[in-house]
DNA sequence: ATTATTTTTGAATGATCACTCAAATGTGAG
DNA sequence: CTCACATTTGAGTGATCATTCAAAAATAAT
């Protein structure tokens, strides 16, 4: 009844995401995603409306690809506390990795876009609350489970991981050794397995 | 002999920051440029050489003002981990204080320029290297005086307390309340005087 | 085949991009 | 006053920007 789809949505939409997380908003010109997309501009426009439209759905597809990675960790580990260590130690071959770029796409956005689309950066600013929220939640999880001291505040560990980790991958976007990226990596998740009562 | 520069050049350069921490490299036009610094191009030109020119200064300017800031605060303090514990905890008024950007302009522009602007990049690197080497040598310093364990290592705390920095920097770019930042920054200080020995 | 519907194509739009340069303007020495 | 010279002015350059839209192509039901 109707004509197919050159590529599937996700295929599209991935490519999208790669070359927003890599250029960042500015830097990428329609052009650009016309060549990576494989696609003439009247179909962007007809799928997403705006460069903006095509941001924003990249942003909560990365969005979602990194909640379904912080899932695997918790799933692979039978204390909370553990499996978000597990999390946090991942970060220690950031520099290894060849995705495309060592920073956090959210992070980059809320940064490039506070002052030029407060649009856009008010939608990465609520992603990264959701994530904050997510640890806040595991924190909690934790406590319930008596994993944490009686004191602990989920809530403000949820704070504080997010801070480490976006510490972290924006000092690893400077030319700078991997080990020593490895070595603050290992440093925080041994700082969260220490938050377990012994 | 020759006519005299329309605004001096510290007036001019400090106006080139400005605009240029607050919105990024990419977002920011020749013709923002033109009426934030009431000159025509090519004034700018004569002056710098180029848009990348103008970012190259004013990052390296930016980059002078942070070190002073440091420096004030050791000056301040005779213990050397004071020093670096108060200028830990000067960012708990972070989200208070009228600067162009919340988050640093190197930080800034290393994530934003790592892909399409290498050269610039490099820049903003090294000026964040130099910052963190500074912090190293506080450390070696206050290892000397006999302020540190004596396994502690100077060079790993200097990357430590820049990539905490950034975390907090980073996070509170979020829209987000200003006192879970100033709880971050405080624990961050805490944290730098604990490495005490007692 | 014909038709209805969806998607793609790609030339064209006006705005804005970084940048250039010849002419005008100011300035102090002689 | 005149001249040498640093600096500013601002119109103009071609390239690229995000976006539009009419026409072509592909699909599936009739």
């Amino acid at each position: 009844m109707a004509r197919k789809e050159k590529y599937d949505s996700d295929q599209t939409l991935n490519r999208a995401t790669s070359l927003f997380w890599m250029q960042g908003y500015h830097a990428t010109s329609m052009k650009d995603l016309e060549t990576a997309l494989d696609l003439g501009p009247g179909s962007i426009y007809a799928r997403y409306g705006s460069k903006a439209g095509v941001f924003e759905a990249a942003l909560k597809n990365y969005a979602a690809g990194r909640r379904t990675e912080l899932e695997r960790y918790l799933a692979a580990h039978d204390m909370v506390l553990d499996g978000l260590a597990a999390y946090a130690g991942s970060f220690s071959n950031l520099c290894e990795r060849d995705a495309p770029s060592v920073a956090c796409m959210m992070m980059k956005s809320v940064t490039e876009l506070h002052a030029t689309e407060p649009t856009l950066q008010t939608v990465a600013s609520e992603l990264l609350d959701a994530t904050e929220a997510m640890f806040a939640e595991q924190f909690q999880r934790a406590k319930s489970a008596g994993e944490l001291a009686h004191d602990a505040d989920p809530a403000f560990l949820g704070a504080w991981l997010q801070a480490e980790i976006m510490g972290i991958r924006t000092y690893a976007q400077k030319a700078v050794s991997a080990e020593r990226v490895a070595q603050l990596a290992d440093m925080l998740a041994m700082r969260v397995r220490d938050l377990k009562k012994t």
